[in-house]
Parts: structure tokens; sequence; C-alpha cells
DNA sequence: ATTATTTTTTGATTTATATCAAAGGATTGC
DNA sequence: GCAATCCTTTGATATAAATCAAAAAATAAT
């Protein structure tokens, strides 16, 4: 999907909005294991992914890469709490497929929310839809086997889960590498 | 904190428009073990919480009551995917405490949104405020140990976590009570 | 192609937490 | 004040998944 349709989606955008909303993101290319955006520094960007998968990931205190989240085609993606509360991230993001996405900074779109009323409304409902999403994990991570979990991983990503290597998903999941080889060999 | 407070702490209404958005809330009270949404109903109201304690919860398949979410006094409350995207609800939301809320309506509050992009703004940043909490859970059910998950309890809701039952606290941490129980014995 | 590196699988053992069961405490209602 | 619920604690046992270790398979580099 293009960026226009991703838009025109959620809100019933004019021509001439889109036209300035459309001009306002930068193409970029971006190519495997590169990284948008590091633990510690502030993001400035909100990206909407034309082709490739990046995750979000953190190295926790024992070392260990716990990967937080996919974003595939299609989707809008940034380090939420970095970019909309301009502090250092949590996070790290890295392309996991070489990538071709269109960017905005803050700055131009905080001009564009104070333009368009209709934009601003384009945020909340994808503030919304992500909250959507990440309380449908938690339900996933809190209750269930670990089977259960890597169904569930299968139905929110059904385009991802076979393209990225076993031991990001698993500590998506909240599971050793170990277990999710041994759920997927049945 | 009162309703003004909560609505001036993220945007700079001015008077009129103050005015206006109070006015379209409606003051409610509702005794303890009340509840003011159900599983299957489509929740048509936003709260903000004056007084008391509530949860949200849901049965799940083997009959076990989990608890998904606390919110005290001084926040918003609403069944987030039934209220937005008007479908039943998945959750039960439940007076712990008797309390005093002001609701609005979805009619209403769409009203304001059309009226005042301020108002958009607000629900925009609310939206932004609730999905950061959701993601900090996330990261603290997904790959900690209990005992880790206690204390993130206590760190998010410090006045709570001693005046709700364990067994809700448990199951909102997803662990068993006997777990919990024995983990606060030290 | 061959080597080097990364990723996945398999096996043996350990551990945190669930489950089952029952006893104590604390609240609520009459 | 006593009975009836509800909530919390404690103990014994079971279990899912983690950990540790190493082999096998797949991918990338020379």
């Amino acid at each position: 999907m293009n960026l226009k349709n991703a838009l025109f989606e959620k809100i019933n955008f004019n021509e001439d909005e889109l036209k300035v909303i459309l001009g306002s993101f930068e193409k970029e290319s971006i190519i495997k294991g590169e990284h948008i955006i590091k633990t510690g520094k502030t993001c400035d960007k909100l990206y909407y992914i034309k082709e490739g998968i990046f995750r979000s990931y953190y190295i926790n205190e024992s070392g260990k890469d716990i990967t937080q989240w996919f974003f595939n085609d299609g989707k809008f993606m940034t380090s939420i709490e970095s970019f909309y509360q301009q502090k250092p991230s949590l996070y790290n993001i890295q392309a996991l497929e070489d990538a071709v996405v269109y960017s905005i900074n803050r700055k131009k779109l905080d001009t564009l929310f104070n333009t368009y009323p209709k934009a601003e409304r384009f945020g909340r409902l994808l503030a919304i839809e992500m909250l959507i999403k990440v309380s449908n994990k938690l339900n996933a991570i809190q209750f269930q086997k670990a089977k259960e979990r890597y169904e569930y991983m299968i139905t929110e990503f059904p385009n991802i889960y076979y393209r990225v290597p076993l031991g990001y998903i698993a500590s998506y999941l909240g599971m050793t590498q170990e277990t999710l080889s041994r759920i997927r060999k049945k």
C-alpha cells in the first residue's frame, strides 16, 4: 500500500490537504541491518513503511536482546514515547530487510497538526489503533502458554513470522529460542 | 484532582472552551461492586474519575477472572476499543470502591472533537499516554520475574496496590494469588 | 567450492511458578 | 455476636519453560 492510501484509509483528506501532507514526507532507503533510531537518542521522525520489515528492541540488564515490536510494510512506525515526548528512546529500531520508507520530522508534523484538524484526528486514530494492538499482545503474553503465544504471532503478523530470525520472534513472545524451536517442530 | 485541571494539564483551553467541555460531562455516583460496562455491550461513555478505583477484567476460556487494568482517581477511563470503534467490549469495568465520576457519551465527544481542534488534540495525547503505559506494563510482564513485576505494580500504581484485593493484583500481573502472597511476605 | 559465521535444533538438567488442598483471617450481613 | 462469605496464607507436588551445552543446518564471505 502507498502512503496516500494509508492516509485515506482513516480520513477523507481532500486533494489540497493530501498534496501538502504527502509533500511533507521524504523518501528514504534503508539497507538491511541499519538502525533508524538507537537507544538514548531522541527520535525525531515518524516513518511510513513502503517496503521492508523493521523491529524495535532493547538490550536488558542481563545483556539479552529483546524484540519489542515488529513493523511491516503499510504501517507507521516510530519510537513512540521518544517521538511524542521528545525524550531519549528506550528502544533501537532496525531494518530486517532492505527497506523504503517515507519520513516526516516532528516539527513538520506539528505544523500539519496545527494546520489541519483532520491530521490531528489521523494522529489520534493511529495512536488508538496501536494502543489496541499493544493491548492484544499484552493479553496474549500475560496468560497464555508458549504455544498459544506463537499462534497469536501468526495471527497478528501473518506476513512476518516466517521471514525473520526465530530468536527475534522468541524474545518478542517472551520465551527462549529453544522453546520456540520445539514448538515449531510440531 | 478535578476534571478542569486534568484537561488543563495537557491543553491550554480558554474559558469558553472549558465551559462547553465541562458542560458536556455529567456527574455520576457509582457504588462499590457496580459495573459501568459489561462484556459484549458496546461502551458509549468516556469517564473521568473524581473519586474511587476501578478495574477492567474478563473471564478467560478456563473461567478465570483476569484483571486487565486499574484506573484510579484523576484518570480517564473507558473500554477503549469498544468506545472508539463502537464494537462489543471484551472487558467488564467495575468499581472497587464507591466512586464519583464525570462521563461524556460518544456523540457529545465527537461534537467536541469536531468543534474544537484542541479537544481532538487532547484525545490524541490521552491515547498516547495510555499507549506508553500499556507498553510499560508489557515490558514488565514479558521478561521479568514475579517479584519484579510486583515492583512494577508498586511504581505504576502507588496509590492502589494496597487498596485492592490481592487476587486482582495477581491476575493483573500474570501470576497466581498464592505466588503474590509468597512474594509479599518478604 | 570451501571456510567461516550465524541460526536452529536437540538433549539433559534445573528452576520458577502453577496447581491442588486446606487452614487461618478478615469482612459483611442478619 | 455469630454465621456466612470472602480473602489470604501456607504446604506439598507437578509442570512448563529456562538454562546449559553442543551438534546440525543454513547463510554469508573469501
